[in-house]
DNA sequence: GTTCGGATCGCAAGTTGTAC
DNA sequence: GTACAACTTGCGATCCGAAC
């Protein structure tokens, strides 16, 4: 099928499909090829030019079977990409959620550990006992918990929402490669000098000359540096991901670390902790409540401490 | 062969940060 | 407060591989 701007569409189906292979490729071919889109159908070019009231204009008489098997699927899938999406979000959410549980079970297991080896260090004093090999261990394992700073990190505002996720390349970053009148220029970034106003199309070249950008250039131009942003945006987001799923490992890492400290605590000094980690201490209502109930270590505490209290 | 889940992409529109 | 660039979000289309 020839269009009325004389492009074999059959052509540039099969351009955009060998496109598909590259990005880079698929872009030379966009680029090439520009606002034929309606015309070729939608799946050449990006959707939004594609739509399906254009794609229905186009569709073939002699496939109204396939159209519709299509048109069908397409519906599937529109629906499908919606569950994902939500779903993928629930599931971001989830992370963000125990990220916050992990850092406040940290915040009182640090708590414990401290109240405990401050009893620990006044009941050796008060009884004259030298602390041994195993206790100087102990305390060093807790101060390399306790200083450890995964615990600390924050992903979230005071508004509850997501800080900008910074990488090591937005510390610096690039400037943005566009192909501007032919030639390729690098804008934006800390020493690139080319600049465009987006507004007006304004812009200035590397040696500071001036020049006017058409609308359409401005438009091609704008649509590239959007492109090159929602990838950004999205490596960044999966790098925000991927911190957030270290985080929560480190996290109950550490939080696993500061239970084993109490445990041997517990074992240690029966007035440090109970074994299902209540303070045991007479004047009980001066002592905050730890709500540690669940842990998984009180019950191993609990057999351990009755089997042998003194240990 | 069809369906499903996931990944990736480009786009438009909306939001945020910042310089003035 | 405003303008503007940078950035994010939501959407639909497409592709791929696995499961049925």
């Amino acid at each position: 099928m020839i269009t009325k701007h004389g492009v074999d569409t059959q052509a540039v189906h099969q351009i955009m499909s060998s496109a598909e292979q590259t990005e880079a490729v698929r872009n030379v071919a966009q680029h090439l090829l520009p606002n034929i889109c309606a015309e070729v159908g939608p799946s050449a070019m990006t959707p939004k030019k594609c739509s399906t009231t254009e794609k229905a204009t186009e569709a073939s008489p002699d496939a109204p079977d396939s159209d519709d098997r299509i048109a069908r699927s397409r519906d599937r899938n529109r629906e499908h990409a919606r569950r994902t999406r939500l779903r993928k979000k629930q599931q971001l959410e989830a992370l963000q959620k125990r990220v916050k549980e992990l850092q406040k079970e940290s915040k009182l297991l640090k708590q414990t550990i401290e109240e405990c080896s401050i009893a620990s260090i006044l009941l050796g004093l008060s009884t004259g006992e030298i602390s041994d090999d195993s206790d100087e261990l102990d305390l060093e394992s807790v101060k390399n918990t306790l200083t450890s700073d995964a615990q600390d990190k924050t992903f979230f505002t005071i508004t509850g929402k997501r800080k900008r996720f910074v990488s090591d390349a937005d510390i610096n970053p690039p400037p943005m490669k566009l192909n501007i009148k032919g030639k390729t220029t690098y804008v934006g970034g800390n020493n690139s000098k080319a600049q465009i106003n987006w507004k007006t199309g304004v812009y200035l070249d590397d040696k500071g000359e001036q020049q006017q950008l058409t609308p359409s250039e401005l438009e091609e131009l704008r649509r590239e540096r959007n492109r090159m942003h929602a990838k950004m945006t999205r490596d960044r987001k999966k790098l925000f991901i991927s911190s957030v799923e270290k985080t929560i490992a480190d996290l109950e890492k550490q939080n696993k670390e500061m239970k084993d400290i109490l445990t041997k605590q517990a074992l240690r000094n029966a007035t440090c902790v109970s074994p299902d980690f209540a303070p045991v201490k007479k004047d009980a209502k001066d002592v905050p409540t730890l709500g540690m109930d669940h842990y998984s270590p009180s019950k191993k505490v609990k057999t351990d401490h009755n089997a042998s209290p003194s240990q």
